[in-house]
DNA sequence: AATCGCAATATTGCATGCAAAGAAAAAGCA
DNA sequence: TGCTTTTTCTTTGCATGCAATATTGCGATT
């Protein structure tokens, strides 16, 4: 009757799934730009499957929010505003403070070598500020997500670091390291020396710089309406 | 280019979308038990729809979480661990104190008045315990999700209370009353009078109450193998 | 008599096809 | 010329059908 153990494959075995993942992945890596139509067809000829799987996809992308699916319109790449963007680095604030709260306690020798090792990559990677730097800075806030050992958490987790980077690309600066390895590194210490309260205030404050770098300014105006109400208002139609 | 911006429109529209929204009120309201098969071919006709629908909405309720998808073999109600139910708990609480802290500021008169329009009605329906009770004692903790203004923490909310409801049929006592109207009432003031901290504080508790009501003893087993363990071990094959 | 293997059955995975809603383009009118 | 209306065309929404995979029941074998 119940279902066996088996919690999410690994590797995703359905073309759906595939599709699902590849398409995930564009959106993430800025190869599919925020807006951007996404016809059926074109996603289906992409992978060598039918419009079936395509659509399928595209709806699982809507309930994780990476996709706007409009009926009888078709969808479209999200294309968060800055506002957005404040709400989602909101949650990411919310959920990094629980999962660090979390892992004090949890944190063995053999845990904080690790740690340690990879901040200290992270640091020699530093003065670059290439895709590989980034990548890297990301994936530490998902090791420790990982860590918990708590499902719910780790998927969150990895979808508001997901969504941030988006935000970033999109309000960002253009050369700013999104990631302090140095805070990463004091983070770390505070972990391991099982100061909860200072390990929590210190992700807090990490992500509050992150988010105050990107978005205190509107970069990239979001939708041409806004763009051209400035021009607009200074016109007289008549 | 980009869409408009209307997101989500309010009522579904598609009959997938219709469908989704069912089989979620089915399984929040535990008229489908976890751990249940999930047959296209049923839920398509239970529709009146193919089952290239119910096919689509159990792939978006996987996404949610509140469906196993087992490829090949189907789909399930999703049947927690006692463990992911802590976690959930965990993750649903950080979401909550985020919620609560960014909501105080924001209420005006109006929105106090429904607030507390909103507690008075589950307060009438306090005596009973049903499906209707439980539904509005959910709804409480929407309604303020929606008032932050913040799509992806509604998101979220939306995701954790629904599992919650899950891990609560699984785990929690048959007749206990999940939510109590007088801790919502107490938040709602809290959070009127400004009291941040405060309202952080009881929010904190009230969920952390609903969840060591539920999460303290494991009454129901979650796999048939836990379950048949105890009793194989004191049979002699042979 | 219990176990293994095989066939029959049920259910999923996916592609195709048709109808309808929207968008774009062309024609008609002021 | 500019605006409305109608027509065409593209794209989505959905159902059906076929192939592939897992499950169940039955019979053969040891």
């Amino acid at each position: 009757m119940a279902p066996e153990r088996t919690k999410s494959a690994g590797s995703p075995r359905t073309r759906t799934e595939k599709v699902h993942h590849a398409l995930r992945s564009a959106i993430i890596d800025q190869r599919l730009a925020p807006g951007s139509r996404l016809p059926e067809d074109a996603i289906g000829e992409s992978f060598g499957t039918s419009r079936t799987i395509a659509r399928e996809a595209l709806g699982r992308l809507a309930v994780e929010g990476l996709v706007d699916l409009i009926p009888n319109r078709g969808a479209f790449v999200a294309n968060p505003s800055l506002e957005d963007g404040r709400g989602i680095f909101t949650v990411r604030r919310a959920l990094e403070r629980a999962m660090v709260l979390d892992l004090v306690g949890k944190i063995d020798v053999t845990i904080a070598a690790r740690l340690r090792d990879m901040v200290a990559r992270e640091a020699a990677l530093a003065a670059r500020n290439d895709a590989e730097a980034i990548r890297l800075a990301g994936e530490f806030h998902l090791t420790l997500a990982q860590l918990t050992g708590n499902p719910l958490l780790l998927r969150y987790v990895t979808e508001t670091v997901s969504r941030c980077s988006l935000v970033l690309a999109m309000y960002g600066r253009p050369h700013s390291a999104d990631c302090g390895a140095r805070e990463h590194s004091a983070i770390v210490e505070a972990l391991i020396a099982g100061d909860a309260e200072g390990a929590a205030a210190l992700m807090d404050q990490h992500l509050a710089e992150v988010a105050s770098r990107a978005l205190l300014s509107s970069r990239v105006e979001k939708d041409i309406r806004e763009v051209l109400a400035a021009y607009a208002k200074d016109i007289d139609i008549g």
